[in-house]
DNA sequence: CTTTTCACAGTCGCGCGGATGGGA
DNA sequence: TCCCATCCGCGCGACTGTGAAAAG
């Protein structure tokens, strides 16, 4: 496939190894023309300023879950139509044409096919990793930036980090990138919005390098994504720069161990629209404006380091912020310049780079770009859905003091707990809604319960607002399926031994794969208060059943926090099936009808205006904030807008084992 | 009317300094 | 007595969403 077939006027000199790429691949690039941003308007002046790294930001990149989505349908006319379609038709995000969404929004069901295939084809996907993640296409469905003089034949970016020892390159190399190069304008476009399976997974193939290898990237807290993704993440945007929550968090995997690499993040369009929040959802409002200058690209600030290095520990992006003030950006703080009511989508970038930082010239192969769509958001000066409200003060342990319920959560007596007391673990508890975790017995069972239990709150709690909702059910379900198909992957990660966190800021503590300390992940590094972060993810319910490391060590009264731990059993659905039962009866939350969870049934009086007029709906959905969670629910005056189904509760369970088993050890 | 900005209160982590205890 | 390590409390700053006011 020629580049330029998909990317009219697109001049862009991008490595050979990409166009390889695409043309091994049977997919289709779902990214018509017609619906482009053209961004030959752009300030070519500040482009050829910047190094060649915005080559491979913009178009030496591959989404891989764009493709991902399109071949493992196999249709590709429908790949290619829906999302057109939806977008020509004034994409309304989570509405009320449920066709449209769970066609534009199967994500998860995508990606379960993948995954299966993947687990149970390895020998033959795995050697071919385009078949097995046919991510062709995918350099089409990325603009590329209109202008070609705007990505120069170098990569050398990496130029400006200083030749002095690594750790000094680390740091000065952070601050010069965003100093000495301006990525002045959002370097490339992702269409169109939501094609990938939503995967936690996303590789790319390095064809023709010998010395870069294929790395595989994980989405380490993904179920938290997902869950915002569901109501369309928001993001705020502030002068001063606001924290992306959830935060990009990643695990990478098939890099070569003394290879150097720069980790970075960049943000970018992810449709041509603009966007508004209108009768309680998201609709398209003319286009967007492109011209967008500022910073898009964060790099992670211990960049560059070893292959070894990035794959010893969980890659997170906690400190990330993201502004709309252009002029924001000075040498102290990377902040990724936005524009409010814009989505974007975040893609992570590996480059290689020689040892005293300097990017390698000698190979354009060597970067390498992963893209999930379920880091697509919206940024906002002020949240519009209450529903991401919720999440975010929900989740974000920030945003603990909005939590209404905070000072009920434990006022049952110590032994009724299900989360340690805040003197236990300052954090176990911050992201732990109250009730849901009842009844938390030892360990073992612990694990075993809590899961299936946990996820029945996920999933109620995921009552997605009929118009907010993003994905169907059956996405949701099929998410299960991809989640069980991660085990394929079980082993590259264990291998690595990812264990402990990069960025050592609050994140770092609440990183998912620090939630995995009992014996799940070899050598783990001294991350606490981990698992707290993703109370819904299948971490988070072990953090929910163990609370905490802290009261797991006491009970489990082992020597070093991180000694070595038996790994849980294995599960399948029977016992899935049979533990979620026994909580259901075992259980002291709400009913799962009804009031169950944090979205609850809306009192009389808003029930009122939600039957109203959208307008009534906004009003409501903006304007209730009343954080749900735990015993002080029921007379909260949450609207509850969807009801998942108790079956939809088990397929969600499932979803999260399967996520969860990419993490355990065999 | 929509969007943005700002001050605010609440929570938490971190760093600093003092107090304490053990060993040389 | 001095030195060092550890513990503890306090204060500051970072961070969050809220809600009103300002701006467009």
């Amino acid at each position: 496939m020629q580049l330029e077939s998909i990317l009219p006027g697109a001049s862009v000199n991008l490595p050979k190894t990409f166009y390889n790429l695409s043309s091994s691949s049977e997919s289709t690039n779902n990214s018509p023309g017609s619906t482009q941003i053209d961004f030959q308007d752009m300030d070519r002046t500040e482009a050829e300023q910047s190094s060649g790294a915005k080559k491979f930001l913009s178009g030496g990149s591959a989404l891989i879950d764009e493709a991902d989505s399109e071949s493992f349908t196999g249709n590709k006319a429908a790949a290619s139509a829906a999302a057109p379609d939806a977008r020509k038709s004034s994409p309304v995000i989570g509405g009320d044409d449920e066709l449209s969404s769970a066609r534009r929004y199967s994500i998860d069901e995508l990606g379960t096919d993948r995954y299966f295939i993947s687990s149970t084809q390895p020998s033959s996907d795995v050697t071919n990793p385009c078949s097995l993640f046919p991510y062709g296409g995918q350099t089409g469905s990325v603009y590329s930036g209109a202008n070609g003089s705007r990505y120069s034949s170098s990569l050398h970016y990496g130029s400006v980090l200083p030749p002095a020892g690594f750790s000094s390159a680390v740091c000065a190399g952070r601050s010069q990138f965003g100093s000495g190069y301006q990525f002045g304008q959002g370097p490339g476009c992702l269409y169109p919005s939501y094609p990938g399976p939503g995967s936690g997974l996303s590789s790319m193939p390095i064809p023709g390098s010998g010395a870069a290898t294929r790395a595989q990237v994980y989405l380490c807290n993904r179920p938290l994504w997902l869950k915002f993704h569901r109501h369309q993440t928001e993001m705020i945007i502030t002068k001063q720069g606001r924290r992306m929550f959830p935060f990009l968090s990643f695990n990478i995997t098939g890099l070569n161990l003394t290879a150097h690499y720069n980790v970075f993040v960049e943000v970018i369009l992810a449709d041509p629209n603009h966007w508004r929040f209108q009768g309680g959802k998201w609709v398209t409002c003319g286009k967007a404006d492109n011209n967008m200058q500022g910073n898009k690209v964060y790099v992670h600030p211990e960049s560059p380091n070893t292959g070894a290095h990035w794959m010893r520990q969980e890659i997170s992006f906690g400190k990330l912020k993201l502004t709309n003030n252009k002029g924001a950006n000075n040498n102290n703080t990377q902040m990724i310049v936005l524009q409010s009511l814009h989505k974007y989508q975040p893609r992570l970038h590996i480059v290689e780079v020689t040892e005293d930082g300097v990017e390698d010239m000698s190979s354009e192969a060597k970067t390498q770009t992963f893209t999930f769509p379920e880091n697509q958001f919206i940024a906002v000066t002020a949240y519009q859905n209450t529903d991401i409200t919720q999440l975010k003060i929900d989740h974000n342990p920030f945003a603990k003091g909005f939590r209404d319920n905070y000072d009920s959560m434990y006022t049952a007596p110590e032994s009724d707990r299900l989360t340690p007391s805040p003197t236990d673990s300052p954090r176990s508890h911050q992201i732990v809604p109250g009730a849901r975790y009842a009844m938390q017995p030892f360990f073992q069972d612990q694990f075993v319960n809590n899961l299936p239990q946990n996820h029945r709150f996920y999933a109620s709690e995921r009552a997605v607002p009929q118009t907010n909702g993003l994905l169907s059910p059956q996405s949701e379900d099929s998410a299960g399926g991809s989640a069980s198909a991660q085990r394929w992957f079980v082993g590259p990660v264990q291998q690595s031994g990812a264990s402990g966190k990069l960025d050592l800021s609050y994140d770092s503590e609440y990183s998912a794969s620090s939630l995995l300390p009992y014996g799940i992940k070899p050598l783990p590094l001294q991350s606490p208060h981990a698992l707290s972060y993703y109370p819904d993810s299948a971490f988070a319910s072990m953090a929910a059943g163990w609370s905490s490391r802290s009261s797991y060590q006491r009970k489990m009264t082992t020597g070093l926090p991180w000694s070595p731990r038996p790994s849980p059993p294995a599960y399948t659905d029977d016992l899935l099936s049979s533990k979620d039962k026994l909580q259901d009866e075992s259980s002291t939350v709400a009913p799962t009808t009804g009031s169950t969870g944090p979205w609850m049934e809306a009192p009389p009086v808003l029930k009122a205006v939600d039957s109203g007029d959208t307008s009534g709906y906004s009003m409501a959905c903006k304007r209730r904030r009343v954080s749900p969670g735990g015993s002080s629910t029921d007379a909260s005056p949450t609207i509850k807008c969807e009801d998942l189904s108790s079956e939809e509760y088990n397929k969600e369970s499932h979803k999260a084992m399967g996520y969860y088993a990419f993490y355990t050890s065999p």
